[in-house]
DNA sequence: ACTCCAATTGGAAACGTTTACACTTCAGCG
DNA sequence: CGCTGAAGTGTAAACGTTTCCAATTGGAGT
């Protein structure tokens, strides 16, 4: 348990002053090619790490970044948090991860934590009802943040996402023009309500579009392990609907699973479709049809606007990223449509 | 941008020292009830939050345990981290976030930047071949670290594991019992060699148990998505194998959607089962069968022996977790055996 | 009235860096 | 030969805490 050794010890043992080895290490300053070469070699003899938290100490700056969403569970979690260490990584900084569990008071304890651990600023995912709780906090700390996923609520808050309502329009619309008239949606969830919510509209503005009237909509808890008991709902509604959209794909993934227990097939008897595009969607058999957020490079922009802002005074700017939509063998033209097939729509 | 008020501002505005200040935030000495208030009342209102750097500083205790996997992509690594995160939080730590991407000498890189940030300790998962290096360094660093999936290389090391052996040949001996006589193996990747070469050879063991060959092994690389050329060959063998055995539920669930792309189904023509037990197995359709490790659970284990040691110096050790098979719709009785069904193994 | 001790408080020295400033050299130049 | 300026180096003061130690009270015991 001997302590690390300091930049003293290395100063004494190259026979230089602190400041001397100070100058080496960040080099800066001048300093001759031999003292240099000396100093060089007392660092590797001692096996000297500069020690981050005394060099904060003295800069003010800690060289970290903090990092909250509600939980790494959700593969889309996981993908956004790689994409900020990746860029964190790249500019230099280390990431202090946290994670809410989807609890506004842990969210705002979180923060707290971070604040207290001077960090240079933040991304962060909060669950809707929450935000501004946890929101008006950091609006008074004078630290930078960026949101991710979270949509755009206020002007001058760092925000990076994408267009949720268009998104689920544009999907939902695409299941409208196969030919689908009756289209349910399964709707996580209180936890990420304004993501979901957002969904949801675009989804009623699609069924609009193709004067439609919105399917059953299924309000689902936090589970999405266990659709089967809702599956069974939709397919005992009259008339059954042809399609379900799902606001996430991990509740995609356990309708087609739902579906299957009932001996309905995706997407012979039932079409289904997520929102997401996390990468096992596309692994599976029936591959998922869906929407893909870029979950990796929204991870990145926020840094990387973050280090903006704080390198720069960069003024705070709303990212609206692209989506995409993924085909997969989820959906398909419904099997027996009551319109006949080549109507325009 | 003006600073966050310090000890000193909040003493000042108290008229007392800053000594009392710092006695009143950690309750130790003995303060009047009196002071205690204007204390208090003094770090409301000036919104003082403190400097866990300084403190830090002080008194050489950074209040953080450095993390690094080698991906968050993977979902089990995701989960360890999630378990991670929830020990460290409830023992009142920090975690600072690192990937190696499976570079070996992003490891190093990545161990030398949580040391200089003066982690307190380390849970890690390291790629194989890198053990040695990322180790050694390690080693000489007299930080305590936790290994966490990658199994018992020597003792005196602090590992969190499951006997990947033993599992490996459980759910193929399961798969034996069965009725299959021809199992493949897909194992990944020598990324994670270690464990991928410890469930070949509880898979090789199994056959061994069961007098069997055993079946063709496929080696594939780092991607696991498009596995179709893989299954191709495998049906083509002769024998056609009934079974594939995965390295890791990613590849199972890439290998159901090859198989499904050549027409061949599962479990009906062809059985697969998986390891690892990420939560999307038992989502999707047919539901996986797989051996869970408790990922979660051995994230936490990790954290509390890594407290256990920073606390009270207990000795490193290694601890095994239980694992458990989970049945799931991807496995079934062969179709067509040549061996009549009935014989006992 | 005196001593003793506990409770309460403040002063000041760390902790490991960076950096402003001052000090030496010494070469170049008039 | 003296002046100037640059290059190389050291001294010491921060940065925001904690904590050892000493100082000040005041009440209890004698």
């Amino acid at each position: 348990m001997n302590k690390p050794p300091t930049i003293r010890e290395v100063a004494r043992r190259a026979g230089v002053s602190v400041a001397t080895v100070s100058r080496v290490m960040n080099d800066r300053g001048s300093v001759s090619e031999q003292t240099r070469r000396m100093v060089g070699e007392a660092i590797r003899e001692t096996g000297f790490r500069p020690n981050v938290i005394g060099r904060g100490l003295k800069t003010a700056r800690s060289g970290t970044l903090g990092v909250l969403v509600p939980s790494l569970q959700n593969p889309i979690f996981a993908d956004v948090v790689q994409g900020i260490e990746r860029a964190a990584e790249a500019g230099g900084y280390r990431i202090l991860l946290t994670s809410s569990n989807y609890l506004p008071e842990k969210e705002v304890a979180a923060i707290d934590t971070l604040l207290c651990n001077r960090v240079e600023g933040l991304v962060l995912t909060v669950a809707d009802e929450s935000a501004s709780r946890a929101l008006d906090f950091l609006d008074h700390s004078h630290v930078p943040f960026v949101l991710v996923f979270n949509p755009a609520r206020t002007a001058n808050h760092s925000i990076v996402t994408i267009d949720n309502s268009a998104a689920a329009r544009d999907i939902v619309g695409r299941l409208v023009r196969m030919g689908h008239r009756r289209i349910a949606m399964i709707a996580g969830d209180s936890q990420a309500s304004d993501r979901s919510s957002l969904r949801r509209a675009g989804y009623e503005r699609a069924l609009m579009d193709g004067r439609l009237r919105p399917g059953p909509i299924i309000e689902v808890g936090f589970d999405s392990r266990n659709l089967v008991r809702h599956c069974r709902f939709l397919s005992s509604c009259n008339p059954v609907p042809t399609a379900v959209f799902c606001s996430t794909d991990m509740l995609a993934i356990a309708a087609i699973r739902g579906f299957a227990t009932l001996g309905l097939r995706v997407p012979d008897d039932i079409s289904v479709a997520g929102f997401d595009g996390i990468e096992v969607g596309q692994c599976m058999s029936p591959s998922l049809a869906t929407v893909v957020q870029p979950a990796e490079d929204m991870g990145m922009c926020a840094v990387e606007h973050l280090l903006e802002r704080l390198n720069s005074g960069a003024p705070a700017k709303n990212l609206t990223l692209p989506y995409r939509l993924r085909h997969g063998e989820s959906w398909a033209e419904p099997r027996e449509t009551t319109t006949p097939k080549g109507t325009p729509v």
